[in-house]
DNA sequence: GGGGAGAGATGCCGC
DNA sequence: GCGGCATTTCTCCCC
């Protein structure tokens, strides 16, 4: 234990990557509280002082400190003891180690962003340059416009000079992108002045309530797939048995 | 590299909890697409075989595929390569080593579940019992409640004989609480053909705009902490030294 | 820093 | 499975 501990402030005081195996309970206290009884798990500690606690199930962290913690560690009572302290936020995690399987550090740099395609502002760029995925008559005057009454993803007007507001959804559709796409509508009435303007939800899909809200108030739903520029795999490719 | 790949591939095959700290890079197909150029990350494959790539930065995993997927390992041409293929889900995720810094693997056992205090549902449950804290008159009938309409955090009813209905943020409210709330309001309003539903949004803040909307809705803001029973730590504590 | 909204959101619960 | 919604949401962007 007492070898794990020097590694381990050694590392961090490095600035290294720092992973633990170990058995430990975990307790939270900041934003809300929060304790997780005795089990095996994954500690990392990170360049920048953030902190996970990884179950050996699920995606997400179950605990979890900020960049810019502080931690401290010693050993008592053949327990490992990690106190992290987040003075700012006014958060505070304790995790009591009582077997430690392995500790493995490593110094990791990396400024690498992420390119991701197909969000919802791929969606609206390809509504802005094809508008006929909307409607014959459509014509976008803005994109992602940041106004006043909110942020309109696709913002132009028809052939009939009513003003249309196009709101975007990668996925599905719900009742709370009904009530946004009615809270720019209502606005964009009250505004203007005008009693001309139409709501559109552009989606893949829509449930089914929200559909009937989007119909209750006029606005219409028009399928729209989020575009993917590299579609990469082969659509034959089942299995990585060939591989 | 080899050894570091049979290394892996024996440890997934026990289901242990694997940790490779590698430079990388890495391509994902999927709900999106994605592409991550080289830099040095911290790979993590579950039991449940779900896998994560971390940046030595950061809270959360800049790729990863969730718990189910399969992972196949190789080497060729002096890189690793961990093609990981979610054929249900229709997700792809690619990943190239070009070093790898270590390997890590152990088996990892956990059914504990995570305990929370201080969540919104604490929060209705304190304003159930506690109900003067919306307002002197506020009789809470149910809590928590699923309708057709949504899911109505505390409702109750006044001494004026008005229904009334709580919403309940843990944090900020913001536009779409008032929203949320707007909607159960109006659904109730139809449902029991009556205009004396009133709406309260309890949080500990509100946004200036959300405010804005409550007001013109006509709905009251009450301004409520998130229950909190542990608070175990000394307010007095400000530093780690003593420790 | 506040406010608004997306996210490859995730996860939970209820129907 | 769908639907609705909270999350110690997190993150980004704009004002």
């Amino acid at each position: 234990m007492d070898s794990y501990a020097v590694k381990i402030r050694e590392a961090i005081n490095r600035n290294e990557t720092v992973v633990i195996g170990c058995e430990c309970e975990v307790e939270y206290s900041g934003r809300a509280e929060a304790f997780l009884a005795k089990g095996e798990r994954l500690i990392i500690i990170k360049a920048d002082n953030a902190l996970l606690v990884h179950q050996p199930e699920g995606n997400n962290p179950i605990n979890y400190m900020k960049p810019d913690t502080k931690h401290s560690i010693k050993v008592n009572e053949g327990f490992m003891i990690l106190k992290s302290q987040n003075l700012t936020l006014k958060e505070y995690l304790d995790i009591k180690m009582s077997k430690v399987h392995f500790v493995q550090s490593h110094q990791l740099k990396d400024g690498q962003k992420i390119q991701v395609v197909g969000t919802e502002k791929d969606m609206s760029e390809m509504i802005y340059n094809n508008p006929s995925i909307v409607s014959d008559d459509f014509k976008p005057i803005s994109m992602e416009e940041q106004t006043k009454y909110g942020f309109i993803d696709v913002f132009g007007h028809d052939a009939e000079g009513n003003l249309v507001i196009v709101e975007c959804k990668r996925y599905c559709a719900d009742l709370s992108a009904v009530t946004q796409l009615r809270r720019y509508v209502e606005k964009m009435k009250k505004v203007k002045g005008t009693e001309n303007v139409l709501g559109v939800i552009a989606s893949p899909k829509i449930t089914s309530n929200a559909q009937q809200m989007a119909e209750d108030w006029g606005f219409n739903f028009v399928s729209v797939e989020p575009p993917k520029y590299k579609e990469r795999y082969n659509k034959d490719q089942k299995t990585l048995d060939k591989f």
